[in-house]
DNA sequence: ACCTGAACACCGTTCAAGT
DNA sequence: ACCTGAACACCGTTCAAGT
């Protein structure tokens, strides 16, 4: 017997899997989906792995690179939109990135505040890239663009996911509240706007703020680009001051 | 002797306040100012009047609630923007905003996460509200669009406040090469506009972004609102601005 | 009503020392 | 190189007890 063949048998416990990245961000996602993101912390982590927390440091530079490994990971779920245009399509795909956020409370605000550059996080950037371009957006714009899309998905994830629903709904009825007590000489568009300001569904907020940004960006040029000149052979340009 | 005549008369020490939310909040400011937003703790705070962390839970909910009120007096410096085009205004008005919370590390986060109602927040909605609808756009529009141009500017300032400038531009630059480094075979977009993907500076992204969406906003009408008859008069549509 | 000391239940991160 | 115990330097919030 060398001891190697079962290597769980000797221990009745879950197995103490052999510490590595993998391992620990596997057992980062156990505790998000048991406990949520504010519980996935170094010190109940390292409790999990059945160890201390320095010794994680091996492996996650910091709390919020584990945080940015964790949402890589979940970003592995998103579907692939099939059907519509191909703003129908981003519009679906960011869709069902909001979904994938807004079922782990916590994440969506590690998203807005963390630039990850995972595997699935790249993936979602190229797939969106390849639907505006694909779209005759120039490529340019649409590198932009991806930025502006992304955040409006995630800051509309953050805004539904995080809380219970009675805290966020208690948020927003007091904003609508302080808003149509206000006296309406100084504030009269607020005042009259009132219920315009909180009305509507996530969803539709969401979609209405994508295709919002797919025009506005299908009509705005780059300030830092080159005009096309209205009448050239698109060619070259003849003479560049360079 | 009612002993109020020179309340502060008594101590040497820059005069413990009495408590009360307006000194609290005061503060917080200094400790803001001093130290960066994630310096203003209850216990800090408490230490800075000389007293125990649980007497502030007099005057603020929590930390959140502190920090929106901290938020909401920052928002009082925004200046108002007189020249241009509504639109020029409303990004004029929109820059200023970024810039206050650039000037304070920290607070662009809390202004992603929170929904604040104080006096200087609705002042800022009013005052949206009034350049959009100014400008022509339909009033249950331009309620939904000012969340979406203040999520705009507070992103960019949550991205370029945060941390500093060494650290973010590491942060664009790791990703930068990441998307470069991919096989362009599975990713040729991303690798292709890899450099577009983090240029620009701050300040170009969040106007072109506010001009997207005041753009797209004009073009976009909301999901949940009858459609115009498409034979009306068209007594208001070129609505010029000057 | 306002204020407090003290406690409860946690955090992230570092570091010298082990293997 | 990897792992650890222990420490350092903090947190937010609650609560019984005072005034």
């Amino acid at each position: 017997m060398t001891g190697r063949a079962h290597p769980t048998s000797r221990r009745e416990r879950p197995a103490k899997p052999a510490l590595s990245r993998a391992a620990v961000i596997s057992t980062a996602l156990d505790l998000l989906h048991a406990e949520g993101l504010d519980r996935v912390t170094m010190r109940r982590l390292a409790t999990a792995l059945d160890t201390g927390p320095a010794s994680l440091y091996v492996y996650v530079r910091n709390t919020a690179d584990l945080h940015a490994a964790v949402l890589d990971a979940v970003l592995g779920t998103l579907t692939t939109p099939t059907t519509g245009t191909w703003q129908d399509r981003v519009v679906a795909l960011l869709t069902d990135y909001t979904r994938v956020l807004f079922t782990h409370p916590g994440l969506a605000k590690t998203a807005l505040v963390t630039r990850p550059d995972g595997p699935h996080y790249t993936d979602l950037l190229e797939r969106l890239l390849a639907l505006l371009t694909g779209g005759g957006v120039d490529p340019g714009r649409a590198a932009w663009a991806v930025d502006l899309l992304l955040a409006h998905a995630t800051a509309t994830a953050a805004e539904h996911a995080d809380r219970d629903r009675a805290e966020q709904a208690a948020d927003l009825d007091r904003l609508r509240r302080t808003a149509a007590t206000l006296d309406p000489t100084t504030h009269p568009h607020l005042t009259a706007l009132a219920d315009d300001l909180v009305s509507g569904t996530g969803p539709q907020r969401l979609d209405w703020g994508l295709r919002v940004l797919l025009t506005g960006v299908a009509a705005t040029p780059r300030p830092d680009q080159h005009q096309e000149p209205p009448c050239t052979s698109p060619s070259s340009e003849p003479g560049s001051a360079g």
